[in-house]
DNA sequence: CGGTTAAATAACCTTTCGGTTAAATACCGA
DNA sequence: TCGGTATTTAACCGAAAGGTTATTTAACCG
């Protein structure tokens, strides 16, 4: 399998899980242990320690070391990735929303045709 | 859990399968029945029908009717939720290449300090 | 060295995922 | 109504995901 395809599986499946998603939006305000991260989840550390792990071999943090903690930190740039293959999608959703738009200009039109004297 | 949280699992572990990834990509191109969808994988159809599902329950597809074929069509649309969440993110990757930006015309610049002559 | 703290690893369990084959369903056309 | 075509559903299977508790590793400190 192409190696991209490979990495994106790996973005998205990381991204599938919501504790990871949350790791990340932690992780977006700084550098953070792995105690810190896992306080706010009704969750042992290990199962944290997993999520890392899997967020991680997605290049979407890496590690590092202070004293006794191993602090993780984001790395946002293996998000490209995801929004390169959305670029292929992007201008789908945005014709879609232009012939939205096109409908509701069409339905005030109607609107102001019907009822010229309202305010 | 959030709404918005539960649409972004589908979504993201919609995404992460390659063959359903591939899926999105044919339909793209046009609304298309489920035999010529499955044509090019080496899989069954009933594994094809199950992909479908889920990109269906992830809302990215809809699906039609035309005499026995189910013809199945892309909706971008779901695809603005990854683009919003993305949004969050996309700032943190842009600095980080605004700073290798910098890195490499510092680089240069000492480049052309080093060898002012060179062609 | 011995105790404490931070985190990872091991072993295990249950549920979900991605596939299979076989059977059922839905529609068409003679 | 019968037979063919397109697709889904049912039942099953092995592997992977996501969690647990118990144990181990690593680093600091007195």
């Amino acid at each position: 399998m192409a190696p991209a395809t490979d990495r994106l599986n790996a973005t998205f499946s990381a991204l599938a899980d919501p504790t990871r998603r949350a790791i990340l939006a932690q992780l977006a305000l700084g550098e953070t242990s792995v105690s810190k991260l896992a306080a706010p989840f009704e969750m042992s550390m290990p199962a944290i320690s997993k999520h890392l792990k899997v967020l991680e071999r997605a290049g979407l943090i890496t590690r590092g070391r202070d004293a006794q903690m191993r602090p993780a930190k984001i790395d946002a740039s293996a998000l490209i990735g995801v929004d390169t293959w959305l670029t292929e999608y992007r201008k789908l959703w945005e014709a879609r929303l232009d012939r939205l738009d096109d409908y509701l200009q069409e339905l005030q039109a109607n609107e102001l045709q019907a009822k010229p004297k309202s305010k």
